[in-house]
DNA sequence: CAAATAAACTTGCATATGCAATCGATGTAT
DNA sequence: ATACATCGATTGCATATGCAAGTTTATTTG
């Protein structure tokens, strides 16, 4: 009997080859561009776009959380607050604590977000229709396991 | 009767939440920490050491070629050969033509590679054993199939 | 209360990344 | 042959990214 595709048992699963990282940074450069042509008409980087995005959503936030939320060291987001500012999109006012700082989108940051939201949609769903939806709906799903696997975001690390 | 899950067909496909630009780069700075914590040991960055084994496996070749090949930029490749340069790991030649130069990995260059590679060995399995090789194995194809989808590696385009 | 710790940010350093412009060398068409 | 287009590579500019170290403020301890 002659098998077209190996049977899959737990000890019979074929290593996987190539580099993970690579591979990842290879696709991400790729997504990247495409969704920079899209959103980069509103003057908005995509990265730029999805921090603006957390900011909107979570206003008003402090860095650290911002930062946890993000998955984002407090340093890279430290800088990259810096060109938003700077456009007047978000404003960083005093926290509770006088050594935190609370983040907060202004008036200005809101239309800008969703005027970019606009073209993010747009870059979206080209991808969806590119890639086909179930294959970006298999890839989300994977990055969400995979992100929870390697960092288990310690909540209950109370074990001393 | 009530379907658990709904069926499949074409018409059917829930659309993806979320943004793909933003989940691969965050799952790509996780990933990315953990083959540099690993591949860090030898002295070079993932990304370096990525560089250059794809030096080593073509080695020589042009910058063109070197970047059409990782799918980075030339501006990029540029600068990020420079670091390998200093260190004595790869080194340029002059090519036949007198614009073009030969990329090579030095003596030491294919050392530091195979040192590197046990360092990276470690990583990769640790990424197989911690999202198991299954998973992994998925996630692969599923990047291969999609930077073949974005980016058809225009060679057959002589339609004039 | 003073000293040691921890928390919240920021900064220096090094690298990664791409677009647009540039520069020199080739190739091509008239 | 000469003007124009192309190629191969680098550079200016701007951003993204993280580690380690530093600063200021708050908290815990002795």
């Amino acid at each position: 009997m002659k098998l077209l595709v190996k049977p899959t048992t737990v000890a019979n699963v074929p290593k996987p080859q190539g580099c993970t990282n690579f591979k990842l940074r290879q696709l991400m450069r790729r997504v990247a561009q495409h969704y920079d042509a899209e959103v980069g008409k509103s003057g908005l980087k995509g990265t730029q776009y999805s921090l603006l995005s957390y900011v909107v959503k979570l206003d008003p936030i402090r860095a650290v959380d911002l930062a946890e939320a993000m998955r984002v060291s407090t340093s890279t987001l430290s800088r990259n607050l810096q060109p938003l500012i700077a456009s007047g999109w978000i404003e960083v006012n005093a926290g509770n604590d006088a050594r935190s700082r609370l983040i907060s989108a202004t008036e200005a940051g809101q239309i800008k977000r969703a005027e970019a939201q606009r073209k993010w949609r747009i870059a979206q769903e080209g991808i969806n229709a590119t890639l086909g939806a179930q294959r970006v709906l298999a890839l989300h799903a994977l990055i969400d396991e995979s992100l929870k696997l390697l960092s288990p975001l310690e909540s209950g690390e109370d074990n001393v």
